[in-house]
DNA sequence: TTGATTTAGTGGTATATGCCACTATATGGA
DNA sequence: TCCATATAGTGGCATATACCACTAAATCAA
């Protein structure tokens, strides 16, 4: 495997130019791997990640938890239907504003997500191993970085600031 | 803004933690960025991609198409749906092997590839600008590794060779 | 040659995700 | 208080992406 110290070679092919596409890429090929050590939990590898966050949230409203996985509020809301739908997820009305939900874990809900997590261990101990474990935490501090609102806010301002330049 | 050095930090938060979760998180982000800086060409960012594979390759088969995006064959078909119905795109049989179709690049899929190019220049350097050149192409590496097939092998095996342990 | 197996694609179904239009509620003035 | 505006969610529609079952064609083997 190609180190990922290794720039002596130029762009294999157009994935090292785009970041976007690059992103994605991998994106599809880490779900992939991913996926496929949580499914004996039932879970896919996004619905994971979704009850990770209720949990950390606490019983966060939609607002907060689309906030949080950076991911649109509609979005946020059919990605949970499946979840609501199987029991592993409930809305309740904020009784301090009347617009909001709050979402909670079920027991069901728990009992999945602690499967989950046991497999996701073991899929983040592999990915570690094969990316390197310095390297692996390099690159989700990179991958923060760019899911940031100040990162979003710096590559808009540009696009105001310089048009064409 | 943090910088990607700091490590005096703790984990934030979770995506810190889960490298499938950031990569998703930061994907939809970026997702959104590059489509808004491509949409006045009237291509999403994933189907300039897709062009500009299908460029790339030349008049390349689904099969290769697909091994290329690291996609599944079946969503690939799905997703130049939309580049087919629209003109930007076209399916040939290939003579050789007459189970394979290749893609080929109208001239309106041309046109809209071009547009495409001049706004992705503007989108990828306002990335560089805003994550470092050096860095940035770091970074793309790191994901070409990730999305590469030994990568895959070398994550999957440790299932085999070390099922829990 | 012919039958078993593999490979390329398609269509159905399901989840993931975004935008827009719309409703309900909250909030900030005049 | 009452209206203008902002915010939280929902539902419809479109694209992105995966898996499965199925067809057609190529390949391999006896």
């Amino acid at each position: 495997m190609k180190s990922l110290a290794d720039t002596s070679t130029g762009p294999a092919n157009s994935w090292e130019l785009c970041s976007n596409s690059a992103i994605r890429r991998a994106s599809r090929r880490l779900g992939q791997l991913y996926a496929d050590v949580l499914a004996p939990s039932g879970l896919r590898a996004t619905q994971f990640g979704l009850l990770t966050q209720i949990r950390t949230l606490g019983e966060p409203t939609l607002r907060t938890l689309a906030d949080a996985l950076v991911m649109d509020l509609s979005a946020l809301g059919h990605t949970l239907k499946p979840l609501i739908r199987d029991g592993l997820v409930t809305l309740a009305p904020d009784p301090q504003d009347r617009r909001a939900r709050r979402a909670h874990l079920t027991r069901k809900g728990l009992a999945a997500y602690a499967r989950g997590v046991e497999l996701w261990k073991e899929a983040q101990s592999r990915f570690d191993a094969q990316f390197g474990k310095k390297e692996s935490a390099a690159l989700r501090r990179a991958l923060d970085l760019i899911a940031s609102d100040e990162f979003a806010a710096g590559f808009t301002v540009q696009k105001i600031a310089a048009p064409k330049k």
